[in-house]
DNA sequence: CGATTAATTGAAATGGTTCAAGTTATGTGG
DNA sequence: CCACATAACTTGAACCATTTCAATTAATCG
């Protein structure tokens, strides 16, 4: 499968993009690196030169606090741009690292900056992403601000499921997916303790809702997780555009 | 005052624009309205033909849970765009709502796309603030992830004084500003309950470091609220680009 | 001036943390 | 392939930051 692949998926399922547009993506130099588990892409105050797209593999973006906490952001899988912001903002304001094994591909600063120059369709699509990006986040205060550790995890659970089956890396009803998080990420990611995610799943696990083993996210009863997290995909503007403005 | 001044100012701090990027904005056809305290400017699932920019007053973005709870997800102040979003994504995620009585500027998506595709420098300066959009919410998750209560409220007011103070609406080193809010709606701001805010603050008045008071927050000791807040601005991204990529 | 909204207070309850230990996996070098 | 080291997971008990509930007081406004 080539590199840009699923970029290109995500990309044409929410704009109209041209064949010319495509193809000045597909021929965008890149420079292919496979890394280990827990592998830094880019860190706070880093002011990095290239762009990095996740092939295979998984990371996160997460930032230190001064006490030394840390808080992951966002989970991102296949497909993703996840430091996109580097090409216009410059100094990274967070880390991103790989979870897994990874496989990247970089373009250069230069080289995207061109293909937006010349290709407006392209940019509008990197703005879109741009702006998914800022919607899950908002998402994710949601969680964190008014939701119990039971939903917050159900949610971030069913959320990874539903870009999983995006780019087809799952399919749209499949219950379980690989995804390699101990909990201890995932506390950092909820903000919570991992004595307490322990429990919560441990509940789940109980109930029959939901489990996670060796890298295996099970939603047992998906609807009840669904339920659990309130789940709503509407925030991932999964087909807005296809209706017209 | 031009209604767009604010605005300007900030893309052009931030991005290289050119005079004829700036007449081109300058020139964009503009609805003024001025509306009352609490008024909807967009709400969740609105499918909005304009976006608004902020000219006087205040407005906040927020999101329910079903079971009723508000997340504030951000403040909004003069000189902001806050659902450009609904240029690029059409649907709203969330609601758009005034706090104070506010004169607000509405540019139809129509010509701003326009605008948009005729002005790539335009284009990358939008871009740019939906990414330090992103950043704050970044910062946000942070704030209610890892940050106890009375961290999270200091963060929050000094973050407000430097925007205000990037905009030029108070003197960089102002220790007060003034902004209406209630302690119900920073409660919703920082994930906590009524009760909890009313606390947090007096024990920041008693210790004589802040104070919040009919609209007018008072940073006493500044260098203490910020410590409290572990406020760093670099997630605003303020002079990033006048440095070399 | 009465009515509504915002701020404050106290007491009891709780969701989640912390600490400290133990157990189970996982991986690695010999 | 075993033995050991390390990381991940699990458990119990005490603690505490914050919530909830239910009133009360203070502002604001027509």
């Amino acid at each position: 499968m080539p590199h840009l692949a699923l970029l290109i998926r995500r990309l044409r399922s929410a704009t109209q993009l041209g064949e010319d547009d495509i193809a000045a993506v597909r021929a965008l130099p890149l420079q292919v690196k496979a890394v280990e588990p827990e592998t830094p892409i880019a860190l706070e105050g880093d002011r990095p030169h290239a762009c990095c797209i996740i092939v295979n593999g998984f990371a996160y973006r997460s930032k230190l606090t001064e006490s030394g906490k840390r808080q992951i952001l966002s989970f991102h899988i296949p497909g993703d741009i996840p430091d996109l912001q580097s090409l216009v903002l410059k100094t990274m304001d967070h880390d991103l690292v790989t979870i897994s094994a990874a496989t990247l591909a970089f373009i250069d600063h230069a080289d995207l900056s061109r293909l937006i120059d010349t290709h407006a369709a392209v940019a509008r699509a990197l703005w879109r992403e741009t702006m998914v990006d800022a919607a899950m986040f908002r998402e994710r205060i949601l969680n964190l601000g008014v939701r119990s550790a039971s939903a917050r995890m159900a949610h971030l659970l069913v959320e990874l499921r539903q870009r999983l089956a995006e780019v087809g890396l799952v399919e749209i009803d499949d219950k379980e997916y690989r995804f390699p998080i101990t909990q201890s990420a995932l506390a950092d990611a909820l903000g919570l303790s991992t004595v307490h995610v322990n429990r919560v799943l441990q509940e789940f696990r109980s109930q029959r809702v939901l489990d996670i083993r060796k890298n295996l996210v099970k939603l047992i009863d998906v609807e009840k997780v669904v339920a659990a997290g309130e789940f709503d995909p509407a925030y991932l503007h999964l087909i807005d555009n296809s209706r017209p403005g």
